[in-house]
DNA sequence: TTGTACGCGTTATCAG
DNA sequence: CTGATAACGCGTACAA
């Protein structure tokens, strides 16, 4: 780390501001840490002479000392896709304003990348962690809880009391999202879901089969089927899936678990020479900033990403502050949005 | 930090897998650097131990001994952009590949906050900075390039020699669409440009006039306007100038300095009632992942935001590596990419 | 192969 | 109000 040297080539710490200053090396660290008790004289010496050396604190050190990192943790599993960067965004704002700073991981989604994500937040003292698990049966989960870290579960939560979480209610959205579909006439209905290690995949299937039941409307295993969440790949995969069988499932409608998998189908109708909703309706999930552009604008149902990330912050920093020992459960309403890829059948 | 706690309540360092292996501290230390000079069975009990006690090594201790923090740190603008998205992941691959750890932070395209976000950087010791910065000529250049940190720039660069950027060459983008343009008739071009705080603004302006200059056009100022990089505020600050001024200007096409800045415009020509491209051609910049699937798809000019972030990276790698001494400047080619909101004219 | 001593840059406690 | 001293957890000589 070559940078705020001196001239033999040292970093600047505050013993160096003590010999400049004239002062012991205690006096400038009372006056870095608005110790009261410092003469007004001495602590205007110190901060004039530590503007001229260009000091600046040594966070490992007072880390180390103090055993707060005044670090948060993100863990999140794909960090190419829009849902996260409201989310994000509240978190960095928030974060930063009560001097906190960041740290950004990406498990993809991979329980292994997961584990390593989560070691690099204990070894790094994390004062507070945000975490989107892959999966909420893993061992990686009680990896988080046995730590005792401060951790806020997003996206998924295991069934576990002892945490806190901010969640959107998967099932629901899956249930609304296919009720709307049912009663605008629809009765073959695909899933597009996300992979089967996915704890959301699980609460999207759910609600899906729910409301199926719900209007006595049966199962059919063949109009599931599972994708990454990526536009390339669910493209790809509905291309194979209304090729290979759209001839005997005559499904009218697809439900897909993510924005970008319904934007994989509005990529796939050129090719396919399909027109949504006139051939087939679709309905996405998390409403990403774009879906309103999408031609046809894309129904969808809407998730309060800003409002997860908010309330994850506010939940972390009240712990650490010890205003509470409670745990806080939030559970966040997901919402149908009508736009224009859905047509009403008989 | 209540966590990875013995039963008194302490965090578990090496000296408690010391006493509880029977080695000494600095035996245990060694395993954990994978100093060689460890007999294997004192290697296996210790390790075994480490697992029992749950032990993570703590990177602040390890950082201020050691002098090197194993952190990237990265500050760009704005964090809701997704210009940045793939540029983002592709810092965390790799940061991650070498045992690196992200620090994110946004400045929102305010030299305050920016000048805060490097004080972070420097506090936290980042081993390496990428960084995004609003304005090429502010004083926190300096503070970045006196102090020596490990620095490269991208989207805009200062004019020093003694910096690495990664850099995608606005002026050029800017002439291309504008050449674009006028080569399919247009003349009376309407520049939705940044603020004008924003270096890549100035950029922009310039490859713009470039053109105009090369087919003989009067550069018309009234034709120039600013505008913050968001989707809603370039939505209604193009309907300002369309209601108030189309009828003097009467301009055919709108080059913006980024896509969200068209989409602006797209969601502008419902309330104004106009079409794209037939009432307005529209161009974007960045050409993020999304710009296709809009109606209609942008004509937009691409910027290879992957390798930014790739070699971005690899360029701070190899200079922590020591590999090179020599700074290193890169210039992307932006390229322009036709789809269907330009129309040609007489 | 293993152990001891010291220091990284802070914070905290104790005297003065 | 100020200064000395110890400690945080680990790395790096050096010694055994």
């Amino acid at each position: 780390m070559s940078r705020r040297k001196n001239k033999k080539n040292e970093n600047i710490t505050i013993k160096h501001i003590a010999k400049a200053s004239g002062f012991s090396f205690s006096t400038v660290g009372r006056v870095f840490r608005n110790d009261p008790a410092v003469s007004v004289r001495a602590k205007k010496i110190i901060l004039k002479t530590a503007k001229e050396l260009n000091y600046y604190p040594n966070s490992m050190a007072k880390g180390l000392r103090s055993k707060k990192s005044k670090i948060i943790g993100v863990i999140l599993n794909d960090l190419t896709n829009p849902l996260y960067y409201e989310t994000i965004e509240e978190i960095e704002n928030k974060t930063r304003e009560f001097g906190y700073t960041l740290i950004l991981s990406d498990s993809k989604y991979n329980i292994d990348i997961e584990k390593d994500n989560i070691s690099t937040m204990f070894s790094r003292n994390v004062d507070g962690l945000i975490f989107s698990p892959v999966n909420t049966e893993s061992a990686n989960i009680d990896m988080i809880i046995d730590n005792g870290i401060n951790a806020v579960f997003i996206d998924a939560h295991p069934t576990s009391k002892e945490i806190n979480y901010v969640y959107v209610n998967h099932q629901k959205a899956s249930y609304r999202a296919t009720e709307y579909l049912i009663k605008n006439g629809h009765r073959k209905i695909l899933l597009l879901n996300g992979p089967s290690i996915l704890s959301s995949s699980k609460a999207f299937l759910d609600g899906y089969k729910e409301a199926l039941t719900k209007y006595n409307i049966e199962f059919n295993d063949k109009l599931l089927h599972l994708t990454n969440i990526s536009i390339e790949e669910s493209c790809k995969e509905f291309i194979n899936i209304y090729k290979e069988k759209f001839d005997i499932l005559k499904f009218s409608a697809a439900i897909c678990i993510s924005d970008l998998i319904a934007i994989g189908i509005y990529k796939a109708q050129k090719r396919l020479k399909i027109k949504i909703p006139k051939d087939l309706s679709v309905i996405g999930y998390d409403n990403i900033f774009i879906s309103e552009f999408l031609n046809p604008p894309l129904s969808t149902v809407h998730a309060p990403k800003k409002t997860v990330g908010k309330k994850a912050v506010e939940i972390i920093l009240s712990r650490i502050n010890e205003e509470t020992d409670n745990y806080c459960r939030i559970e966040l309403e997901p919402k149908m949005l009508v736009r224009k890829s859905i047509s009403k059948i008989n």
